[in-house]
DNA sequence: ACCTGAACACCGTTCAAGT
DNA sequence: ACCTGAACACCGTTCAAGT
């Protein structure tokens, strides 16, 4: 009895995420991932229009996993904001593909983009300006930390502290004003 | 008269600055890159050791042109803000390779990665976690803007002014506590 | 509908060979 | 020292061909 080959949308969404949590964006290619589905790298077209499509079927994955995480973190600013951190250390390969691409809008699931954002406009107090400034904030220095672009004995902790203050005080002024 | 070739490593800075600014990094190959210094490929490894030594090259002419603009930019924290802001705006194709790739830091010019902290340091109020959360904001916004991960309506110039007064807040409470 | 091998135009990089 | 053509092992993608 051969292994029968399931190979769809999601079976493939599921091994390119693996690849990337594993081996970084860069050994994503569509050979490899052909390859970790039991086919050659040809036949991903017919399931797929391009390595784009996969890449976003990566987004859609990340994004489902990090809004249930997100949605259900605690309800202080505290809470979310080192929420946002770990989810991000802990898929420091998948963070930029989430966080840092054009999001492929036509490929996402519907509503979910939107979602995620009702959320982080939620944390901030309710206004779009605030959320955008808090979530910069908390996405600059994930992208600091996880690029190495901060001195090796950098105290971190401190810096996410002032992080949670910053945010705080955005929070703090946009629910006085509601 | 045939044309003098003058193939350097400056020479290489500025041509590879060249199609990048123009074309982006996708554009920069090493055989776009020779062909643009009027030489062949593989020439290029008689003076540069591979592709990543190009980009630290890059790297390096950014960050001085970033690092003189800023630290000529005023002293408000409104105008180092809206200074950052628009340098990463006028090189969009250039920002991402200064501000979020791991830094050559053996390939920079010594010194000048700590002079640009330092400015940062004195505009954040003198402390350096309120340095990294200030840049983190500043840094988090541009690539949200940049990446178009903010909506097309979205009112930026509001939010860069949240972003002004969150960032003078740390500086303020800095400022006091030296 | 799904899969294949062969091929195309690209990469970065190495290497023997020329001056 | 600097440059070259040829080659290697990779890419993403297309296409004719098989079932």
């Amino acid at each position: 009895m051969s292994v029968r080959k399931m190979v769809n949308r999601p079976a493939i969404a599921e091994a390119a995420r693996r690849i990337v949590d594993e081996q970084g964006v860069a050994a994503l290619s569509m050979r490899t991932l052909a390859t970790a589905l039991g086919i050659k790298a040809p036949s991903l077209y017919d399931h797929v229009r391009n390595r784009d499509e996969v890449i976003a079927l990566v987004q859609n994955l990340g994004l489902e996993d990090f809004g249930a995480g997100f949605a259900g973190a605690g309800e202080s600013t505290r809470e979310k904001v080192l929420f946002y951190r770990e989810w991000a250390l802990k898929n420091r390969n998948l963070y930029p593909i989430v966080f840092q691409q054009q999001l492929h809008r036509d490929l996402i699931t519907p509503g979910l983009e939107a979602k995620v954002l009702a959320i982080v406009v939620e944390a901030a107090g309710g206004s779009h300006v605030a959320a955008r400034a808090v979530w910069a904030q908390l996405h600059g220095l994930v992208d600091l930390e996880l690029q190495g672009r901060l001195p090796a004995d950098a105290d971190m902790t401190s810096t996410w502290n002032q992080v949670v203050i910053s945010v705080d005080a955005i929070r703090q002024a946009n629910l006085l004003t509601r």
